[in-house]
DNA sequence: GACTTGGAGGTACC
DNA sequence: ACTGGTACCTCCAAGTC
């Protein structure tokens, strides 16, 4: 028997003591199937280099008697090979130690305690992931499997499972001519009358895909669109919706923020009901596994939480202020979620139940709109990494830069390093801070004609181009350079290439393939590879840098630093002594001034600049700018870093660190400011600019501005109690929660600060929430909002914009 | 009680 | 705990006069 085979979903189970794997994937049809296929697992046990083959013998002979027993299997080792392998890219030898049960690889790393081994390893790798190392069977590719038919009583009644067939995997081929596959994506989202899990009901469920659109409810059942369909009860209806799931069979089944709410919701209401949510091809329930936020699966089905994947690969592109689903949908989609005012369920009427189902099944809808936007990343992620797509959604940044490291390890014959235990996670991060990156001192000032360059992915390029990497790391000899780490002395690297680097140009270079790709043939995928490409090369410094890597290396981290900080000091004297003035660099880019050079001049410079850095090291031109824009710090006269406007010669603007930007202020603030830039950057004076904020002022103190614009947005970053200060934001979650209104970690709070009867001297004493009765309060809203945020763009005009607002005639230096 | 100062807290830049 | 360090700025908390 032969199938074709895109392997989608994938687990393991027990049979006989033995580790099965089970694989759900499609078939050319389009069908739903399942290869199982044995696994073998075994792990390392590094030998010390003065053991002789005589003692290797009678150490294997030793290993061999080794078993674990347990009440339901027995742990053996199976068979024992004498291996050559590098480790931390030194030449070693190796047993490599098979054994029945993988689940057991630990406590018989545990039994490996002989003074012939030197390390043990490989016993603390997710079984999937080294299965998938080891087959080869990676994830959306297509392959040709060759294999028998398991019947009804194989493996204990494999074949129960809800699939068109089971196949005993004996042959896998890979088939390199691109197939496309396009899964099934339904999005769900349900609406309960209570938050907290579990404490309300569900009043419906929303289901969306492609031409699907369905809302399953119970609680009115009196005419309504005809996508809503009405049940006797919540128990009726959360069986319904099994049902649905079952019949539309999607790949993937998406929600939004629903590993901790809806996922969890619906098993809550489930065992309330004493209905089985039977969703898995097993008929198994959806299973919860801990973490920061917890990660719900249903097996075969590829549950997958939307919102934790775009907040790992895509929020750092976005504007949007909160990851919710209506603001990322706005700015994704360009259409939002519906309109709805909540209301206790008791006290709606006929139309507000229309609404609410409109409501419901918008947000699925645009679950389902997101869920098809994202999938080229989604996918291109998951073949890069060759992991299944419930792990790359899930995974922060530094677990995706380790899960391309496990699955590149053996291009090296490398063994893997462990993971750190406990305590040397608490010692790696009592280490402190290391000296990161050289920030330019800025004068205030608008400037006319500036230019940026930057460095390519600079920290990666640092990396590969020196080596720098825990493998590389070396204490003394030749062909090495060293490189002064501040405070922690030296550090020592070898000049002979370690994987790391190796590792990261080969990220680099795909990463140039893939943008010279889509130049030639735009096409999301070929972005999206680009994308996961440049995140991965990003992150590879972090990771180096983060105490729960495998492959930590503070040295490494901090000597990538220290070559970035003399590399861009070097680069901006060369640019100084080529006749150019330098007014700004942070980190990897600069900022000069054009002068009265033409751009062939500078883009000359750049080509002699670039001729002469190391490696693969280069510097770019980001853009020429028509004018830019830099301000004072609030509490001195020096200029503040982090803090600019500039304007392309088309007009664009690009602001950086103003209050514009910074979602902890009130619109009005940020809107005025961002139009006084733009009116300055565009005009070069700022005539134009003062005008409209003396209209501004005007509006506020006639109590003209709306209410939204005088909102204050702030995260809620720890539970009210372990506030030490009771700033504004804890005052408004306060009032939150004595409303009953959820207060949950990781909201946005939203209030402003009103006119109190008495007179209060703390901020706090005045915060409103936004439902709440009050005005506005004229004075900190002119005095802590408007005028700190202008203060010092008009400062570098010498204009004393408090004054203006006292109404007091402003001068110009030159006047006196 | 007014004022200063340091720290807590949040958010941005790269 | 879930990539790193650098920087700005507000408001509270606690100290000084």
């Amino acid at each position: 028997m032969q199938i074709n085979f895109i392997p989608i979903d994938y687990d393991y189970f027990d049979f006989q003591g033995r580790n099965i794997i089970r694989i759900i994937g499609r078939n050319e049809q389009g069908k739903r199937v399942c290869v199982i296929d044995e696994f073998k697992p075994y792990l390392y046990a590094i030998l010390k280099d003065e053991v002789t083959d005589k003692q290797i013998q009678e150490l294997i002979k030793k290993i061999e008697k080794i078993t674990i027993d347990l009440n339901s299997r027995t742990t053996k080792i199976e068979k024992i090979q004498i291996e050559g392998k590098n480790f931390l890219g030194k030449q070693v030898k190796v047993l490599k130690i098979f054994i029945t049960n993988y689940k057991d690889a630990h406590p018989v790393a545990d039994k490996l305690d002989f003074p012939e081994i030197q390390a043990r390893r490989e016993y603390d790798i997710p079984l999937l992931t080294k299965y998938i190392i080891d087959s080869k069977l990676e994830p959306l590719q297509t392959y040709i499997i060759t294999g028998e038919i398991i019947d009804n009583n194989g493996y204990g009644g494999i074949s129960n499972l809800d699939v068109s067939l089971v196949i005993k995997a004996e042959k896998i081929e890979l088939i390199k001519e691109k197939q496309e596959f396009s899964p099934k994506i339904l999005a769900y989202d349900i609406e309960s009358d209570e938050f907290e899990i579990g404490k309300g009901e569900i009043l419906m469920i929303s289901l969306a895909g492609k031409n699907f659109k369905k809302v399953l409810t119970w609680k009115y059942c009196k005419k309504s669109a005809d996508y809503v369909e009405c049940f006797k009860d919540e128990a009726e209806m959360l069986e319904k919706f099994v049902e649905y799931i079952k019949k539309l069979e999607p790949d993937f089944l998406i929600g939004y923020f629903s590993d901790g709410f809806d996922l969890p919701y619906l098993r809550a209401r489930a065992e309330k009901n004493k209905v089985k949510l039977s969703l898995g091809l097993d008929n198994s329930q959806p299973t919860f596994a801990r973490g920061r936020i917890p990660s719900s699966s249903i097996s075969g089905i590829v549950h997958i939480d939307l919102f934790r994947f775009i907040e790992t690969v895509y929020s750092q592109y976005l504007e949007s202020e909160t990851l919710g689903l209506n603001e990322v949908s706005l700015e994704l989609l360009g259409e939002g979620k519906k309109e709805f005012d909540f209301k206790h369920s008791g006290k709606m009427k006929e139309e507000e139940w229309s609404e609410f189902f409109e409501y419901n099944l918008q947000d699925s809808v645009l679950t389902w709109k997101l869920a098809e936007k994202f999938w080229p990343d989604m996918l291109e992620f998951s073949k890069i990494l060759r992991e299944p797509l419930f792990d790359i959604t899930r995974d922060g940044m530094s677990q995706l830069v380790e899960t391309y490291i496990l699955h590149n390890l053996p291009n090296y014959n490398e063994i893997t390093e462990k993971r750190p235990l406990y305590d040397e996670i608490g010692e790696r991060r009592n280490l402190g801070k290391y000296e990161g990156a050289f920030v330019f001192q800025p004068s205030p000032g608008l400037y006319e004609n500036v230019v940026m360059f930057d460095f390519t992915s600079m920290y990666s390029s640092v990396i590969v181009s020196f080596n720098l990497s825990k493998t590389t790391l070396t204490e003394k000899g030749k062909d090495t350079i060293e490189v002064g780490i501040g405070k922690d002395g030296t550090a020592r690297f070898s000049k002979k290439p370690g994987f790391f680097s190796l590792m990261l140009k080969e990220i680099i270079e795909k990463r140039k393939k893939a943008k010279q790709e889509y130049k030639k043939n735009p096409s999301n995928y070929a972005k999206a590879r680009s994308n996961a490409y440049k995140l991965l090369a990003n992150a590879a410094y972090g990771y180096q840098g983060f105490f729960g890597a495998r492959y930590y290396c503070r040295e490494a981290a901090a000597a990538t630093a220290a070559l970035a900080r003399k590399s861009i000091l070097e680069t901006i004297e060369k640019i100084q002594k080529a006749g150019y003035e330098v007014i700004y660099s942070d980190t990897d880019s600069i900022c000069l001034l054009q002068d009265k050079k033409n751009k062939q001049e500078v883009l000359e410079l750049l080509k002699k600049i670039n001729s002469q850095l190391p490696g693969i090291m280069e510097l770019e031109l980001e853009d020429f700018y028509k004018r830019g824009l830099w301000v004072s710090k609030r509490a001195s006269e020096s200029g503040a870093k982090k803090k600019y406007a500039l304007i392309t010669e088309e007009g664009k603007l690009k602001i950086r660190g103003f209050e514009t930007v910074r979602r902890d202020w009130c619109p009005l603030a940020r809107e005025l400011q961002s139009e006084v830039l733009k009116l300055i950057l565009e005009d070069g004076k700022e005539t134009r600019a003062l005008e409209l904020v003396k209209k501004t002022l005007k509006n506020l103190k006639e109590r003209k501005i709306q209410r939204e614009e005088i909102m204050i947005h702030t995260q809620l970053k720890k539970p009210i109690s372990e506030y030490k200060a009771i700033t504004p934001h804890v005052i408004a979650a306060v009032k939150m929660k004595e409303k009953g209104m959820p207060v949950d970690v990781g909201m946005l709070l939203e209030y402003f600060i009103a006119e109190t009867r008495e007179k209060k001297s703390l901020v706090r004493e005045k915060v409103k929430l936004p439902d709440e009765k009050g005005e506005y309060n004229i004075k900190y809203y002119l005095e802590h909002q408007i005028l700190p945020a202008i203060g010092n763009i008009f400062d570098v005009f010498n204009i004393n914009i408090k004054e203006v607002a006292d109404g007091k005639k402003q001068k110009k230096l030159g006047e006196f």
